[in-house]
DNA sequence: TGCACACTTAGATAGTTGTCTAATTATACA
DNA sequence: TGTATAATTAGACAACTATCTAAGTGTGCA
């Protein structure tokens, strides 16, 4: 949970969360799209790979990178909990 | 967004969501719930009131914090667009 | 075998964050 | 009026974060 929300503050990480929705990408496909460093945009998809919102397979000299979505449905919950109505609360 | 996750990120502030979910509490009863100063939850309150997860009214010498949800919708969404498979795509 | 390319790791650094103590503001009430 | 209580503001500081450059690792291919 707190991987998660960590890793969901970054701007540059949820821009690349937004990109792999469309399709799996090489870290280089992924860095072309940033005015950043290679080695910043690794960072980030490190960071991203721990909080288990993408995984990685290499292949080659390339390293793909896909959007893991399971880790968000617990963020999801714990959102929806704070949003609905406690039921049944008598004044 | 920026403002809302900035704020989710911290977990004494994601408790304090919790704690105010049930019910309006006023800035000493939150603080008397941590293992931290006032100032310290003051500072929480107020990133909190920034990105508009809680409102504060004044009440005499007490201020009373309420939750607010509205903003929620915003990361709710994302985060669903994020999770749902995209549509008629054909391979 | 060795060079080029794709990526990661290491080390440095400026900026941001969360915490504290001390000082300030504002209200209640004797 | 003056003192106590509730909360915020200010200033300091250690820890964390995002970025860079430089160096390292691993794969492809001439």
């Amino acid at each position: 949970m707190n991987l998660l929300f960590k890793a969901l503050r970054d701007p540059t990480r949820r821009r690349i969360l937004e990109m792999l929705k469309t399709r799996d990408l090489t870290v280089g496909e992924i860095s072309d799209a940033f005015a950043m460093t290679t080695p910043s945009i690794s960072y980030h998809l490190d960071l991203l790979k721990h909080a288990q919102l993408v995984s990685a397979r290499k292949n080659g000299q390339f390293v793909t990178y896909s959007l893991e979505t399971t880790v968000l449905d617990e963020s999801l919950g714990w959102i929806l909990d704070l949003i609905k109505k406690p039921k049944g609360k008598r004044k």
